[in-house]
DNA sequence: GCCTTGTGGTACTGACCGGTAACACTACAT
DNA sequence: ATGTAGTGTTACCGGTCAGTACCACAAGGC
């Protein structure tokens, strides 16, 4: 089985990521080593896929080591389902900033959404939604980071549903359906496919599809 | 860290899988190991996930061992990459069948796809688009699945939007684009959130896609 | 002073993983 | 009969994994 390196090379005591990642671990002084674990593993989850990614690594990752891991999370599939509610928080922190940036206007939430959408789909180093790639890579629908992606996700659609309904729009739960599956199939199909010129379709159609809404 | 049951608690010589599968491999008479394989490992690789499943497991659900599976393929990755191929082969095999069936008629190969498409995604034991799902699961682009994935996935929205085009709808490209994320994201979500009525909605979506690019 | 709480460090367990070595066996072709 | 190709079987290698035991240390409250 092919390994991805997994840079654990440092010298030790070390924190050699500073300057290579975009999470500052390297300032580790005042932030709780529970906040730092939660960082490191949900950007390493993301990054390598959960199955790729060792308790250890993400312990060393964080600056610390996996007996104060296990401190404050039980198991390795807790610190997971941890990971993705703290996803899903800001998922809904998201919606939460398009209601205070265009209070009372569902269409410009929406178009927020889409706008902000597209770009992150258009970056380069964008692995899908760690929501639902969670989902693939756990087939076992027993395992607790589950319930927080279906969660999620139906909280989700039920939202742009709303927004839908509230916009005056034909159809409201069937156009967010449309939005939503597009939205999730760009997410899904940028990693085999590219995105070149993804972002800009992407916001063409959704704008197309709620035109297609709008007259009765 | 969760463990999925394997279910290798048969009998030394003897095929414990025969009722439970669909995959018949009691009948291992005729059937040359390699492609025993492949099959096996094809549906221990979409159901429990690449990395869940040991190629120890993969040989042993085949009704044969490690060594012979060695003996035919290089490398698990290898094992891996040769069953993503055989995925994209039926994929285009489906077309195929499509146009057997609807010779000159674009418009309604698209139709069958889409209603084919449908009943899979509606299935129970759907777990989204086996390529697209190894992509997830395998984040180091230079692996050999990964190829497989991209050149599949590049094939399929080429010959969609040549379709498209055939059957004279407006800008085809961007309609097998809106088809094919459409039908992608339905594949992930089915997986969080459920697929009921999600066939007979998909059905409804993709022909008001398709009705408005019919209209100039 | 002291004691508690949280943390770092090391070493370990038992299990599993991908991959290989060596040998015995069967079927078949000549 | 002999050779060859493919297969089955067992045992093993080095490495990694999740999770734990044990001890040392440092800070803060009292």
């Amino acid at each position: 089985m092919q390994k991805i390196l997994t840079g654990n090379t440092r010298v030790k005591g070390e924190n050699m990521r500073a300057a290579s990642l975009p999470l500052s671990t390297h300032n580790n002084e005042r932030i709780p080593p529970r906040d730092r674990l939660l960082a490191v593993a949900a950007d390493l989850f993301y990054r390598q896929g959960i199955r790729a990614v060792g308790v250890e690594a993400i312990a060393e990752a964080a600056g610390t080591n996996k007996m104060t891991l296990y401190r404050h999370f039980p198991s390795k599939d807790e610190l997971v389902a941890e990971c993705l509610r703290q996803v899903a928080r800001e998922g809904v922190e998201r919606w939460q900033r398009y209601e205070a940036a265009h209070p009372g206007d569902p269409r410009a939430q929406i178009h927020a959404w889409l706008t902000e959408m597209a770009g992150i789909v258009t970056d380069g180093n964008h692995r899908g939604c760690a929501l639902a790639n969670a989902a693939i890579e756990l087939p076992d629908r027993t395992h607790p980071a589950r319930r927080v992606v279906e969660e999620y996700k139906l909280a989700q659609r039920k939202h742009l549903a709303q927004l839908c309904r509230d916009a005056g729009l034909h159809e409201p739960e069937l156009l967010a359906d449309e939005l939503y599956l597009l939205l999730e199939g760009a997410r899904v199909t940028a990693q085999s496919i590219g995105n070149v010129g993804l972002g800009a379709r992407l916001l063409r159609m959704a704008e197309a599809m709620i035109a297609a809404h709008q007259a009765p």
